[in-house]
DNA sequence: TTATCTCCATACGCTTCAGTATGGAGCGCG
DNA sequence: CGCGCTCCATACTGAAGCGTATGGAGATAA
């Protein structure tokens, strides 16, 4: 008869941890990382962490690997061969990241490449994600009958205004923000609407 | 007969201490910025932040200040009225970001955006130096024909662009990072080429 | 039952950092 | 001379935060 309610979780493992701490890499960036208040966080202690960790970077690059599978894992699937359909897959990838239903990715996203910025291992997990999905968004283009340089140009200029636009804080600017990002994703997608090869 | 070698400043003003963080914020980020080694940095000890300053928030806000107004000083110059040759200067708006030697803006910039994305009075701040950009760059497409609303975008993704690429990292993409880079300004600017209004 | 292994709690030492309190050196000024 | 103002040093408290050491509860297996 004794209650089962308070006590959902009886055992943590690795994954657990890894979960929790990209919550709060989304919430409050990894300067809030801190494995105090993660273990707050999960009703645990510290002597549950360094069971599981060797150490706060341990966790870090673990979050920032399993961060990157999924990465990796989305654009593959956003990308695959589907003849006929490469323009609605390039709008979708921009769209994508403008939901705001993927808020929580996004901040996600900039706070890796914050730590990114000077933190060399950070930085080559990062490079490996942006060369995965720079080739896949440039295959996009390419099926559509883009040139190989301009492919690479417009998928570059895709990526670099999804996470840019992020950074920005332009509700005063512009009344119709939906039209707006309308018209910038036809300015990154444009050249593949009807154009023939060359 | 005192040598003055090891004395070279006397004295400390708000104004150097605001110039050491700026420093500091490039190099470090936010989080790096602490009173304490910034007061190592200048060769003083708290005592002399802590009679300039209220606390450390005082002089974060001080610094961000400061950079809101060179920021806003700066675009103002590189878009002030020079008929015939605002698609050179929106071309040089772009360069600006992209080269080497202003590198040392774009960290502050990213570090500003970090915070500013947690903090609501820092995103303030921000949103008045994006909105004065924005409009600034509309006004030399609509200088150079370019219709209202294709004005409104292009500048948007002109920003978006310079910000979002200081973000990844793409040395394995392309070989040849100069030509990317120029074929991506056209892709930003190219309506303003040689297109009448309408 | 006893031994062992897994997972976590507790307690500790150490460092960094924010902020305060207080004194003191130097300097102008009456 | 002495007074007061400016600017900074020193010394302190207290709070986080990382990492370690150690024990203990619970399950498992012999």
């Amino acid at each position: 008869m004794e209650t089962q309610t308070d006590k959902p979780r009886v055992q943590l493992d690795r994954d657990a941890w890894i979960a929790a701490a990209t919550e709060v890499l989304a919430e409050e960036g990894i300067a809030g990382l801190r494995v105090e208040v993660l273990a707050k966080r999960l009703k645990v202690t510290k002597g549950s962490f360094y069971w599981h960790f060797q150490d706060r970077r341990d966790l870090l690059i673990a979050v920032l690997l399993h961060w990157k599978e999924g990465r990796i894992r989305d654009i593959i699937k956003q990308t695959t061969a589907d003849p006929g359909h490469e323009l609605e897959q390039i709008y979708h990838v921009i769209d994508v990241y403008s939901a705001s239903r993927s808020r929580r990715g996004m901040m996600i996203e900039l706070a890796v490449r914050d730590w990114a910025r000077r933190d060399s291992e950070a930085g080559a997990i990062v490079a490996e994600v942006d060369d995965v999905r720079l080739r896949c968004a440039r295959a996009l283009f390419l099926a559509c009958g883009v040139p190989m340089e301009e492919a690479s140009s417009r998928c570059m200029l895709l990526y670099a205004y999804v996470f840019g636009v992020s950074l920005m804080i332009y509700e005063k600017f512009d009344t119709d923000v939906a039209r707006l990002k309308r018209d910038i994703a036809d300015l990154i997608a444009r050249s593949a609407h009807a154009s023939g090869p060359a």
